[in-house]
DNA sequence: ACGACCATACCGACTGGTTGGTATGCACCT
DNA sequence: AGGTGCATACCAACCAGTCGGTATGGTCGT
C-alpha cells in the first residue's frame, strides 16, 4: 500500500533526479550539466542516475516533460485562469509571469529555452522535447488569445497563433537579459511592454463589447 | 607592406580564429563548442589557438566584441538608417532584422544570447562582456527610440531604453523559437509582431507632427 | 512459515575516450 | 640573433558510461 521503504519522504528517487537535473541544467546550460552534479544535487549516486536513464540525454528530455508538466500544473492552478473574459486571462497571463520572476535566476528561467540553444544542432530528440513543450505551452496561450480576439479585434490581420508564440519568444529573450543584467528588473520590464501591447491589441475594435 | 606570407587572402590568422569562434559557438553554445572545433573550422592547430587567446574564455570573449563590432558595422550600412524620420529608422531596424534571418541558423543568430545563456553564472566575464555589447546595441538603437517617441509620443509611460531592450528581448527569443522549430520563419512573425507594437506606440499621438 | 529465487533500487570504483592546456621546435621575417 | 607565428607531440584532468556488488522486498512452492 505504501511504496517507500525508508522513513524518508516517499518522494521517488527519479523525482528527484529530474528535479535535480532541471536546476542544474538551468544554472550551467546542458552541455556544462555534469551527470555527478545532478546526482549530487539529488543526493544520489551515479548508480541511481543509469538505473533510471539510459543516458544523460534521455535524462535531458525527461526532465523537459517533467519541467513542462510542472509548468501546466502551475498556470492551471493560477487564479487568472479562472476569469471569465478571455482578455482579461491573457492579460491575467502576462502579470502571472511578471509576479512569478522571484528568487535566483535558476528558478524562473525556462529550462526548454536554456536547452535547445545548445542542443537544437547536436541533439535533435532534445530539440524535439523543447519545441513540443514551448508549442504545447504557447497552445494554451492561444486558446484563450483566439477568444479575446474573437471578441475585441475579430478583423485584426494577426493570428491566435502567432501572438502566443511571440508572448514566448518575449519570456524567452527577457529570461536571457535577466541572465546577462543578473537580475529579473529587465525581464519584468519586458512583459510590461508586452502587456502593453496585448491591451492595444484588444483594445482599438470594441471597448466595450455587447453582448449578443 | 603585405602581412600575409602565404598566396592564401590576407586575412590574419586571428580574425579566421574569432569568425570561426563565432560559427561553432553559434552552433553548439559555448561549453560544447571545443576548442579543436574552432580550430579546425579556421583550418589552424591549437598552436595557433593558444597563440592568440590564453584560454578557451578569453577567445570567447574576444569572440564576443569581434561579433558586436561586425553588428555594429552591419548596422551602420543598413540603408534604414540613413532615414531622417527616426519612426522609420525604428522601424526600418525591425525589418532589416527581418530581412537577414537568412541562410542557415547559426548565420543569423545572436552569439551573445546563446553564450550567456549558459554562461552567467559559471563564467562572470563571459556575463559581463555579453551584457556589455547587448546593452550597447539597445543603447543605439535606444537613441532612435528616443528621437521618435519625442516626436509622436511624448506623453507616453515607457521609456525609450526599456523599448530597446524589449526589442533586444523580441529577437533573442526569435532566435529560440527559431532553433526550436528549426527555421527562421517563427522569429519572422515575431517581428511582425515587434513591428507593430512600434506601429502603434508611435501612432497615437501625432499621426504627422508640425514641423516646429 | 520458510527458504529459494528473482526483480528492483542503489552504490561506488573503474575505464577509456575526450579535451583544455603545455612544451618544444621549426620557418620566416627584420 | 632574436622574435613572431604556427605546427606537432604530449600531458593530466575530466567525465559519461560500465560493472560487479549489496540491500530490500515480493512471489511461490512446500
Amino acid at each position: 500500500m505504501n511504496m517507500d521503504t525508508k522513513t524518508e519522504p516517499a518522494q521517488a528517487s527519479s523525482t528527484k533526479l529530474l528535479d535535480a537535473a532541471v536546476h542544474v541544467i538551468r544554472s550551467k546550460g546542458y552541455s556544462a550539466a555534469r551527470v555527478e552534479d545532478i546526482c549530487a544535487e539529488a543526493g544520489l549516486t551515479k548508480g541511481a542516475f543509469f538505473h533510471h536513464f539510459a543516458s544523460k540525454e534521455a535524462c535531458a528530455i525527461a526532465a523537459a516533460a517533467h519541467f513542462a508538466a510542472n509548468a501546466d500544473a502551475l498556470f492551471d492552478a493560477a487564479p487568472y485562469s479562472l476569469l471569465p473574459d478571455p482578455k482579461a486571462r491573457v492579460l491575467g497571463y502576462v502579470d502571472f509571469r511578471k509576479a512569478i520572476l522571484q528568487g535566483e535566476l535558476p528558478q524562473f528561467t525556462c529550462l526548454l529555452g536554456t536547452m535547445v540553444q545548445e542542443a537544437y544542432e547536436s541533439h535533435p530528440a532534445i530539440r524535439a522535447a523543447c519545441d513540443r513543450y514551448i508549442s504545447e505551452h504557447a497552445g494554451r496561450l492561444a486558446s484563450d488569445i483566439a477568444e479575446a480576439k474573437a471578441r475585441y479585434a475579430p478583423d485584426a490581420a494577426w493570428t491566435p497563433e502567432s501572438a502566443a508564440l511571440f508572448s514566448q519568444a518575449v519570456l524567452q529573450g527577457a529570461f536571457i537579459l535577466a541572465k546577462a543584467r543578473h537580475g529579473p528588473k529587465v525581464a519584468a520590464d519586458c512583459l510590461d511592454h508586452l502587456r502593453r501591447y496585448f491591451e492595444r491589441l484588444f483594445e482599438s475594435g470594441a471597448p466595450e463589447p455587447a453582448t449578443p
